[in-house]
DNA sequence: ACCTGAACACCGTTCAAGT
DNA sequence: ACCTGAACACCGTTCAAGT
């Protein structure tokens, strides 16, 4: 509109000037799109029309940027999965919430599990701790039992993304597991008698009930700590 | 020994053939040592006094070699820990195994969590899932309850692997962790209650304590789907 | 069969130079 | 203040050539 074509062609044509926002969300397009791999400051500064070296006047370098797309995600999950209520469900609901952001964007698993302390980290530690006390678990065990909870997040987010990695573009998930639960069956079952069972469950097995099962055995562990509900 | 130098110096002297198991334990010993950006092909090779192209002949590729590194310090640590024949304890022992298998080579941690169905896993999810009958879990329950506790571990896991690679050489933990504390000390109260509370337990905590806190809130969880013990 | 080491095709990051 | 893009210092991996 308005933008005169002068000379050579140009693959793509600059919005508006730029911004850590506009990189970061940039970055966020490629990523789920392409992959984590595909992100590189020679990709992001082509589809932003700039030179790679202009990113670093925003972001101060990768490991920033990717901490930085990683907040925007997690934000974004937290606040849709409004409070609860009840504690257990509420609890529930920010775990799903994170669950299913990693769903959809695998690589935020890889920088949830690679860079702690992050600010992504503590909204989701703050969101399961804080409903400890009126679980009735006493003070000195909040500590502990917020981080099971956020350790087995933590846990299920890097399986999740290194799945995802693996199988770049679903190619079947149950064609997959198939071949895992292949695997399994294959181990001598005197010396591997768990995973000769478990390969019968693992093909038709749901990722989200799984992760759903375990949340629910931390907290019916963590009941055991309080006094009577 | 008998050997002559002959002409130019040379840094390393060859002590015997290339072989897949030499290589691993020369990169388990450079990871140990340098951390995990030191491992490379041209490191390895140098400390090894061949060609960076030899190692492909006895290794398929750099994710080859991290997973037998991975699967040899894990072994090792699963052998050590032997059968308790309470299963409660079973379980501990193991959980613990690998909590100070990545405590030792914190790049193990990394490993774990990157590469899911890895035989280093399978070995752990045996271990931990071949003692829920003994605890009384029903069969269809055992595949979630080994799951809950297997993420838990490798949540920990990558949590260990990254705070290591923070800090590379544990520039004192408590200075370190008091920085972390006065940072979520100075979060708002009423957004962050939580927290600001765990603040002031974070200094002082130990996390082999924590983590084992953690397998005894998942087992508690796990002994309410059981008939009574 | 196994090893050598230069070459290839990438990276993240820096920085002199522009506007 | 912000952007450009060539240059630097690495990587993992390949491969022709040696023994």
């Amino acid at each position: 509109m308005g933008v005169v074509a002068t000379g050579k062609q140009r693959s793509e044509r600059r919005a508006d000037a730029l911004s850590k926002e506009r990189i970061v969300e940039t970055a966020i397009e490629i990523l789920d799109t392409e992959g984590e791999n595909a992100l590189t400051f020679r990709a992001l500064a082509a589809r932003l029309a700039t030179g790679a070296g202009a990113i670093y006047w925003h972001v101060a370098n990768k490991n920033d940027l990717l901490t930085a797309a990683t907040e925007a995600v997690v934000a974004r999950a937290l606040t849709e999965g409004d409070d609860a209520a009840e504690p257990r469900q509420a609890i529930r609901d920010i775990a799903l919430g994170v669950f299913d952001a990693i769903d959809a964007h695998p690589w935020v698993g890889t920088q949830l599990t690679r860079e702690p302390w992050q600010a992504a980290m503590l909204s989701i530690f703050e969101g399961l701790g804080g409903r400890l006390p009126a679980l009735g678990v006493p003070e000195p065990a909040q500590f502990d039992a917020a981080s099971a909870l956020l350790n087995y997040v933590l846990g299920v987010a890097g399986q999740n993304a290194a799945n995802a990695r693996e199988h770049a573009r679903a190619t079947d998930r149950r064609a997959f597991l198939g071949a895992v639960a292949a695997r399994w069956s294959a181990l001598d079952p005197r010396r591997y008698p768990f995973l000769n069972r478990a390969a019968e469950r693992l093909p038709d097995h749901d990722d989200r009930e799984q992760f759903l099962a375990g949340i629910d055995l931390i907290l019916a562990g963590i009941e055991t700590l309080g006094g009577p509900a």
